[in-house]
RNA sequence: GGGCGGUUAACUCAGCGGUAGAGUGUCACCUUCACACGGUGGAAGUCACAGGUUCGAAUCCUGUACCGCCCACCA
């Protein structure tokens, strides 16, 4: 891959390159994790993808962040193990194998569950690596020789090992409770699978005759947002205090089309002024009414079947679909006269997850966790702070769900999954629970037992992700070493689905922990601040922005935009913008291979190194300190802006310019040699420190320096270095000199072939000396052709057609540019006046504020005596403004 | 109904007690031997609004407005 010859193009093509390294660090087995190493050891997992899925931003994102840790750890001197993996998604995946079986004419019911388990298998086998390949072209550098799957014989063993476990402790338990269900996926679903959508629906009023009239009522009327539910109403409740009702308590309702008796009841619960006060009762398919009914002991009647269809409870109305009944109910209450009103009104309806049906909530038989008694600890670690948030503002969030939670329902009725390893004897009816298949029943012994038809739900065996990956329920060498993992990076809409049940798992299982730090990242909305969904097509693909503009630049881009706590609006011009970057490094490390030749030398004695060298590398060691610090405290932005700002503002803009001359050779042999060794220095640390950002580039130019090894992850990340902090100071001011004849060059139109003679003035005698020093450079660098450092306070004598004022260092520097070129009097007296009117508000805002007693008695006397000498400059600089203007007036009259 | 976050240059965002920063865009000039995916220079902001704390507030506190998210069984 040594290309000693090679000239490189002009603009750097990521294609080729980064497939060729992706296969390549996976040759070198560079990613891999060591067992038995001394190093210390730093594990994050892969919050594993659905097989199902695609790399989408969210991904793209998370998996660079967690890429840039893993890098720069390994180059730390770590033991990294990044685990990778994916997630057998259960309904996602079932879900679109059932698409696909449709297209065939095909069920899943006429493939029989074993037939179609099989098929999912084999589609994992073909689809189920898609993403991986994804990440891996991202640059993921995760070990994957140990890459895992949720179902892989593993970890279905430690599920099966946690269910029984949890089992026989009585925390899980099985029983017939409300639940969300989803009339189209047919499975019971968790709470956190259930989203709220808000609706435009109505209110109707319905009147349901008393039996008997009671305290003067012969109906009682109770609002409702789903009528046809009433067909399975079993009581009427109203508040005990609500004086309106008092005396209907008691007796009884008769619910027409089905003329059944229920009682009117009492309960605190029902809110007085919501609609009528009175509440109509559904405990099969309403949660309140549920909870209510449990309290009254009332019965529950299911009026629907599994596809939300009225069943034969529903009479007359059996068998439609419940928004058919719904209207055939009101409809039928009409008739009745029972209809007494129709308000609209906005309902939140629960959809599923999935598929957006609208979810149906059912009495079901369902397989539970008790969660509180797991709860509790999981609080208590993060209390603790032995696992931190980061951003510590979603601890709050955290805190809150664990103190609401409510029971787990774990058991899903569909086929794609981990079947729930219990046993119902048909002779005794005991239920065998068991982490080996059992031949009988353990309480009769009868061999005619059949496993349960539920799978777990998915979220299930990731709960265990951080410990089964490693190993567990073994004790194996991976588990000792790497767990506790270290971070885990995630997004903040999985914390209650996975984070918290991780906790909960991990403490409970392995006593400690699953990971020290949680790193919440951003989410990634469009350039509008839209969330990105296929609906509104607004979905930026990262795979066409890796086509189109590179990896590096698309990491880099997300890296640069994910500051902590808060959304991260893409727009393809940032990706233009950071690729335009990855192509200047490109172009740098072009110039410096161009320039190494035949003078370079390892080793320079570094005694030699002049101004601008030791300028840009005390620079250097305050970015590399900077990015360090940056990406310990998860402030990926923060080290991506400091890296940019520093290869391009400080390295491209000034030092290779600065050495510029000396590369040429046109200041001898040696100054060629220092420069040279001091660029391709520089520029060996940088690509190391922007290695973990942008892996591709990186590794392609360390591939072309001399004495580079086979991969620059293989290096170690730099330490800051010697600081050479006033000689680079020095350079500084000769840096503002430059700019400041720049700038007087452009705004008085000074043509190029015009002769400019500088002269510089401070009073600071080591500033003069430092800018003397840099005479060559501003010669150079502002074309200027003669440079003089003189005293402030000495006469300019002839040189004054014109003059700039710029801070440099909080010292006054001036540079006064000679006669001879052409000068436009018009357009500089209006500079100067313009600066002048900006010092005169300066001064006066600085005089007001010194000549206040309280700012001078509070305020700490070093910044007292900073704005003293502030004033003081600004004093200096109206004079030698308002002089200047007062020649460049005498000029113009001469002239004119 | 609770809770959280946002409001800074045309756009996207940093800054979070000492009178404003970046990138993109824009304007002018530059086909200079690393790079036009480039260079140099410029213009551009009462830091949402109103009060308060402070010698001093974009920055801390209290409200208001508008945006966005999360949680919640008023049917």
């Amino acid at each position: 891959m040594k290309a000693e010859e090679k000239t490189l193009d002009k603009r750097y093509e990521p294609g080729d390159v980064e497939k060729r390294w992706v296969d390549r660090w996976f040759e070198l087995g560079l990613t891999r994790a060591k067992t038995g190493s001394d190093k210390p050891p730093f594990c994050m997992v892969i919050p594993p993808p659905n097989i199902t899925g695609a790399l989408h931003v969210g991904h793209a994102l998370n998996s660079t962040l967690q890429d840039i840790l893993a890098r720069y750890k390994r180059m730390k001197g770590f033991n990294v193990l990044w685990l990778p993996g994916i997630d057998h998604a259960g309904i996602a995946t079932q879900n679109v194998v059932e698409k696909e079986l449709a297209r065939e004419g095909l069920d899943r019911h006429a493939l029989g569950r074993s037939l179609f388990v099989k098929r999912v298998w084999a589609w994992k086998e073909k689809y189920g690596d898609t993403i991986l390949n994804q990440l891996k072209r991202l640059g993921a550098s995760c070990d994957w020789t140990r890459l895992r799957f949720t179902m892989d014989e593993g970890l279905s063993k430690a599920v099966r090992e946690v269910f029984v476990r949890l089992y026989s402790e009585g925390l899980i338990y099985r029983g017939d409770y409300i639940i969300n269900w989803c009339p189209r996926c047919h499975t019971a679903l968790s709470d956190l699978e259930v989203q709220f959508e808000e609706t435009e629906g109505s209110l109707w009023y319905m009147r349901y005759p008393l039996k008997e009239p009671a305290g003067g009522l012969t109906h009682l009327t109770v609002a409702t947002t789903r009528p046809e539910t009433m067909l399975g109403d079993t009581a009427v409740a109203v508040n005990p205090a609500d004086e309106r009702y008092t005396e209907a308590i008691g007796s009884k309702v008769v619910l027409p089309f089905v003329d059944r008796e229920i009682p009117v009841i009492g309960d605190e619960s029902v809110q007085m002024e919501f609609g009528t006060g009175a509440l109509k009762i559904t405990p099969a398919h309403d949660f309140n009414d549920f909870d209510v009914s449990a309290r009254h002991g009332l019965p529950a009647l299911k009026v629907m079947d599994l596809s939300a269809r009225m069943n034969e409870e529903a009479g007359v109305f059996a068998g439609l679909d419940r928004y058919e009944a719904r209207k055939k109910v009101v409809e039928g209450l009409e008739g009745l006269g029972l209809l007494e009103k129709v308000e609209p009104y906005k309902v939140m309806l629960g959809e599923c997850y999935r598929c957006s049906t609208v979810v149906e909530p059912t009495l079901s038989k369902q397989w539970f966790v008790r969660v509180k008694p797991l709860a509790a600890p999981a609080t208590e670690a993060v209390r603790e702070g032995r696992t931190r948030f980061v951003p510590k503002a979603w601890e709050n969030t955290y805190f809150d769900w664990m103190l609401n939670i409510r029971d787990w329902c774990i058991s899903r009725q569909i086929w794609w999954g981990h079947r729930i390893p219990a046993w119902h004897c048909l002779d005794c009816h005991h239920i065998t629970v068991s982490t080996a298949d059992p031949t009988e029943c353990e309480k009769c012994a009868s061999s005619r037992i059949e496993q349960d038809t539920d799978v777990l739900d998915t979220w299930f065996s990731s709960a265990l992700w951080p410990f089964s990956t490693l190993g567990w329920p073994e004790r194996t060498e991976d588990l000792e070493t790497f767990y506790p993992t270290m971070v885990l990076s995630t997004s903040f809409d999985i914390i209650f689905f996975w984070v918290a049940r991780m906790v909960m798992m991990g403490l409970k299982f392995m006593g400690e922990v699953p990971f020290r730090d949680v790193y919440i990242h951003a989410l990634i909305r469009d350039a509008q601040g839209q969330k990105m969904s296929k609906s509104r097509g607004n979905v930026i693909d990262p795979l066409v922005m890796m086509d189109r503009f590179g990896t590096d630049a698309f990491r880099f881009t997300l890296t640069a935009l994910a500051a902590q706590g808060r959304d991260i609006r893409l727009d393809e011009e940032r990706v233009e913008g950071y690729r335009n970057f990855c192509n200047k490094l490109w172009n740098l490390a072009r110039f410096t291979l161009m320039n190494l030749g035949a003078g370079y030398a390892e080793e320079v004695d570094p005694a030699l190194y002049n101004s601008a060298d030791r300028w840009i590398l005390t620079r250097l060691s305050v970015c590399t300190e900077e990015a360090s610090k940056a990406i310990e405290a998860y402030n990926f932005d923060d080290a991506a802006r400091a890296l940019y700002r520093f290869v391009w503002h400080e390295l491209c803009d000034w030092y290779v310019e600065l050495s510029k001359k000396d590369l040429r050779g046109e200041n001898g042999g040696e100054r060629r040699t220092v420069a040279a060794h001091v660029l391709s220095g520089v520029l060996n640390d940088t690509l190391k420190l922007l290695h973990p950002f942008i892996p591709f580039i990186t590794e392609e130019i360390y591939s072309y320096l001399p004495g580079s090894g086979e991969s620059i992850m293989e290096e170690s990340w730099p330490e800051p270095g010697e600081r050479f902090t006033e000689e680079a100071g020095a350079m500084e001011n000769v840096m503002e000199v430059i700019r400041a004849v720049r700038n007087i060059r452009t705004e008085m139109n000074v043509p190029a072939s015009a002769r400019l003679e500088c002269l510089c003035f401070s009073k600071d005698r080591e500033m003069r000396q430092g800018v003397a020093l840099g005479v060559d450079y501003i010669k150079v660098l502002a074309g200027v052709e003669e440079v003089a450092v003189k005293e402030s306070g000495e006469k300019p004598g002839d040189a004054v057609s014109a003059l700039a004022g710029s801070r440099a260092g909080g010292r006054v520097l001036e540079v006064f540019v000679p006669l001879g070129a052409h000068v436009d009097f018009d357009v500089e007296s209006k500079r100067l006046k313009k600066n002048l009117d900006k010092v005169m508000d300066e001064k006066a805002s600085l005089e007001k504020k010194l000549s206040n007693d309280g700012f001078l008695k509070k305020a700490p006397e070093e910044v007292v005596a900073k704005e003293r000498e502030k004033l003081r400059a600004l004093e200096e600089k109206r004079e030698k403004l308002s002089s200047g203007l007062e020649r460049i007036k005498g000029l113009g009259e001469v002239k004119g």
